[in-house]
DNA sequence: ACGGTGACGAGAT
DNA sequence: TATCTCGCCACCG
């Protein structure tokens, strides 16, 4: 079963990120940070992003679903995706506050304080 | 292999 | 309460 793994090294970061962005579920959304935790480096959610950037055309990754801690889509403008992320979202049924900010008590999937 | 970059986050002002 | 600054860590050229 195992015979092939001479190489046991962990899988690489965005890997893991990827395959757990993948589970976020649809009508709810993850911050970098609660992701990079799960991922099992806590202090990389910035390297979240990076490696959501990496991403490409290659979308299987619903990347939309990822927003900063406070509910707040902060894809610069410049990559154009931001506004796509909005309308991704509320296509999800995910309520935004007036502020423009994801309700983050209402859809906030994972982290250390989802369950009990 | 090295160094610069930044789609974060928490603390300080 | 709103901003600004600093530290962290993975990605990319």
């Amino acid at each position: 079963m195992f015979g092939m793994a001479a190489d046991s090294s962990p899988p690489p970061f965005r890997t893991r990120v990827l395959a757990l962005v993948r589970a976020v579920p649809r009508g709810r959304v993850s911050s970098y940070g609660d992701i990079a935790a799960l991922a099992g480096s806590p202090r990389a959610a910035r390297g979240v992003g990076a490696a959501l950037q990496g991403l490409g055309d290659d979308t299987d990754v619903p990347w939309w679903r990822v927003v900063n801690r406070s509910g707040r889509l902060t894809i610069p403008a410049d990559h154009g995706l931001r506004v796509l992320q909005r309308t991704l979202l509320e296509r999800e049924r995910v309520r935004f506050t007036p502020g423009g900010e994801v309700d983050m008590e209402r859809h906030r999937w994972g982290g250390p304080g989802e369950v009990a």
